[in-house]
DNA sequence: CTCATTGCAAAGCCTTTGCATGGAG
DNA sequence: CTCCATGCAAAGGCTTTGCAATGAG
């Protein structure tokens, strides 16, 4: 997927820092599996994989990819800490499944030159931004009608 | 601020719960505070006028206070959680000032109806949602030029 | 009276950190 | 050789939970 690896290296001798054969196992893993990864998922491929390597080495090479501009970290306020690749990834924004977790990715170039005017008039300097929806996707709500659950759990 | 405690105790009535001089006194604080309010910040106010109350009350109230649609969670991930005052607020987005944390909202509804669009193209049916821009606001733009600051911490 | 609420402290969870060892440049 | 990276386990920070006591309805 791309050329992620020559863009770690690149990132790594620009800054000094040493490759290693742990953080392109991890790279590897990371771009292979693709989508919305949590630490937690990677972490368990990881280990599965390798199980020499240590929790810790997995949190800093997601640092440093993160630094490298390979993978974004994404927090949809469910407690999970997903990375997600940025290598030849598309601006887009998420539909959050809260029944089965999905992710749906979408995007409007109006959404978004409708931020920077509203930036502009705040006068406010944009770096990033993030747009979530949180929701009921399309198959969950199909099995919702077939199968309806109780549904005074509470308000 | 609108009438909250009547709000919540309308909620506590409505779902077998009992009203509690804790409850009341954190939703006090809560409402009177106004804006963003991060829990560590919520607890300190408390803390202070309230000793008595226990951390645990502030966070089972705060739970309580977001069910009743009193409050509502706001995750920047810059690990502080935030909630904001949902009575009488209109919906809107943040822009965040990575350099003083300041929180400017705004609104367009416009960017609404486009993500109502997509959502329909999608099929997916949209609960909530939030667009969070991060950057750096108009003061601290003006602050940086007149002290600039090293600029080669990383990269 | 009954059952929700409270306060405390303990437990949890995810993530980071310290340190000695190993390995890249 | 020097200094970065690693692995382990311990430490952290924030939140939740268990439990006996308290208090609302």
């Amino acid at each position: 997927m791309e050329n992620g690896k020559e863009f770690l290296h690149n990132y790594i001798k620009k800054h000094g820092l040493k490759k290693s054969a742990q953080r392109d196992k991890i790279l590897d893993i990371f771009l292979s599996v693709g989508g919305h990864l949590s630490v937690d998922n990677l972490t368990e491929i990881v280990k599965e994989k390798h199980p020499e390597i240590g929790y810790s080495t997995i949190y800093r090479s997601l640092y440093l990819m993160q630094k490298a501009g390979i993978a974004e970290r994404v927090e949809l306020g469910d407690g999970i800490t997903r990375y997600e690749n940025m290598l030849g990834n598309k601006r887009h924004y998420h539909f959050v499944c809260q029944q089965c977790g999905k992710l749906i990715e979408f995007y409007d170039p109006l959404i978004e030159s409708k931020i920077k005017i509203s930036a502009a008039e705040a006068d406010f300097s944009i770096e990033r931004y993030r747009l979530d929806a949180f929701g009921v996707c399309s198959e969950c709500r199909k099995k919702n009608n077939h199968s309806p659950k109780t549904k005074n759990s509470e308000g």
